[in-house]
RNA sequence: AAAGCUAGCUGGACAGUCGCUGCCUAACUUGUUGGGGAGAGGAAAGUCCGGGCUGCAUAGAGUAGGAUGACGGCUAACAGCCGUACGCCGUGAGGCGAGGAAUAGGGCCACAGAGACGAGUAAACCGAAAGGUGGACGUGAAACGCGGUAACCUCCAUCUGCAGCAAGACCAAAUAGGCCAGUAAGCUAUGAAAGUAGCAAGGCGUGGCUCGCGUCACUGGCGGGUAGGUUGCUUGAGCGCAUAAGUAAUUGUGCGCCUAGAUGAAUGACUGUUACGUGUAGUAGUGCACGACAGAACCCGGCUUAUCGGCUAGCUUUUUAU
């Protein structure tokens, strides 16, 4: 199993942003680009307005991490930001996890596509 | 038994699957794998006080500014804690209290009252009048009196440099820029080669030409320093037990223990069994939901705020029984 490579840098975070490739959902905004990397690139975003607590916030950014971990296939070659836009908890686990499923597999169609023009 | 008060403890348990971050250890392909072990709190929070630590500043003294304010003690220090006294609240166990000076000085004192910190109303008296003397009754917490207020300034006593781990220290790529030194190549002779000798000495500008100067290029070196990395970074005013001193806070002695160290930031997710509590359905067995506040960021001592409950100890009041 590979792990995870986060992005880290201002520059990688507004990269993406700028790409201005989205999906949204309820509790998601998800940013993505093509990379030149064989891999994965995560981030997240988890504003202070979504959650006023440091404890809710840490919640989000780990189960995000384990679904990363779990479902993103690594031949995958996108980098991604997900963005928080709801509080999500404990009880609204599986519903974020299938919102996730959906919109990752919205992106690998709209790559395979692109690159089977 | 009920209702309370104070102090302390606790913050469900076990197992499985998939993971994360350090540490120890073994192997080799030197960053991977295997094994072992560790990994959030009583408030980690607010950042309100006080220290340690680090850098800068600093002869000494004073002023300004800031903080504190019964008395005595504890402490590294404090606005903390302990004891005593005083005031208020409570039947009581107990709880609360920024509490020095008003004869150093300034300011302020609602409503009522003529007048509120300096003034003057009525009667009466003086006077031709203007006005003056006079100070009752009443109001009010207080009416010239060693009045109140210092939680208004102030005075007195004591303390007080400034900034903070994004402190500070070290290593240091690429690019650009700084300083210093230098000019490659080539040709000829000799020699087996290494080498030696001689010629020649980068481009452009200045100039008739040479030297020189400037600039560019290249080579080498030096120093600053960015990204990044290492360190600071967890063994400490440490924790537990026993014992001695002390009313106590606390301190001494002995023995034992090692208990997170991340850095765009690990400590997680899911599943099962089960304990406890609450709600709900039911005659019941039982079923179904829900599980307080909240997440380390250099480290300690406090304070304040948030918090579903449970347990332990001491004490108080009421009722009942003996």
């Amino acid at each position: 199993m590979q792990k995870l490579i986060m992005l880290k840098k201002t520059d990688e975070f507004s990269s993406v942003f700028s790409f201005k490739k989205r999906f949204s959902s309820p509790f998601f905004v998800v940013h993505y680009k093509p990379n030149q990397a064989q891999h994965v690139q995560v981030g997240f975003v988890v504003a202070k307005k979504v959650a006023k607590l440091a404890v809710d916030r840490n919640y989000m950014r780990r189960v995000l991490r384990e679904f990363c971990r779990h479902e993103l296939s690594a031949t995958l070659c996108v980098d991604v930001i997900i963005q928080v836009q709801k509080k999500f908890e404990n009880k609204d686990y599986s519903l974020v996890n299938q919102e996730l499923v959906t919109i990752f597999n919205k992106i690998q169609n709209k790559l395979s596509a692109s690159s089977g023009q």
